[in-house]
DNA sequence: GTATATGCAAACCGTTTGCATGGCT
DNA sequence: AGCCATGCAAACGGTTTGCATATAC
């Protein structure tokens, strides 16, 4: 389990051409180890790698989540005005956010579709279509 | 002009339920003067009202626009964890977000549309879809 | 008169940065 | 050896809050 989550992580960070520290293993591992998708914050990444038994600070975890990001590893999802997450998944896909638990996860494949994409103005193009349901407990 | 603005605003304030204060009634007369819809964050508003002569502090800024949302006139889009932004629009409806430029606007009616929205999980309502077109120069 | 809105400045919170230290190749 | 990642703490920027004053009803 240990070996193949390391393994996983290493390869992901080599994908994304990026030296494989100490630090980036630990949260590669914690983000893509089981092979599941994964959506952080940055807080609650580090606090995983802290009840891990990881040391990695704070700041380091925003760093390499941003690296991770410019690597084309990982996506940031914008919600909530207040906190960015992170999403292991690449594609452009619809998003839940349960509003009183403050977490996101992938909507269900193929219960959303979008037809007739907005023609951009001339001189732009659409670099990505957010879409996010809101969950509100009944 | 000014007169007609001001009607508006009041009118806007009365259909909120919230008491026509001198700071309330100008940047009712910004948000809703002339009819248009209009997107603004808490800065660019402040700003406005300074231009316009009218004296509003930044925090009465920041309570007003809440007031305003709370109230059911207004409505915040979140599509840039850094800035808040406050629609006169009430209809769930999707947006531009002009990347280079921080600004939003309402994508162009019709132009997109959304079928088989996704089922919410037992126990959950959809609270809203919110849609960003993220624009970026060519 | 009473409740509520305003202004100011300070607190706040998530995020970023500067700089010295340590690790990877 | 050289470059780059890390950690810490301090800075940062947008937003919120506490408290005294002013305003609407």
């Amino acid at each position: 389990m240990t070996v193949s989550t390391h393994e996983r992580g290493r390869e992901w960070l080599t994908k994304g051409g990026l030296r494989p520290t100490k630090q980036r293993l630990s949260l590669a591992g914690l983000l893509v180890g089981d092979g599941e998708n994964r959506h952080v914050t940055a807080e609650g990444l580090h606090t995983a790698a802290q009840t891990a038994g990881e040391s990695v600070s704070l700041a380091t975890v925003y760093n390499t989540l941003r690296a991770f990001c410019q690597a084309g590893l990982m996506h940031e999802v914008t919600v909530d005005g207040t906190r960015s997450y992170f999403d292991t998944r690449m594609d452009d896909h619809p998003h839940f956010f349960w509003e009183e638990e403050n977490r996101i996860s992938d909507a269900p494949a193929g219960e959303l579709h979008i037809t007739s994409v907005p023609t951009p103005p001339a001189g732009y193009e659409v670099a990505a279509i957010d879409v996010v349901v809101r969950l509100r407990k009944l």
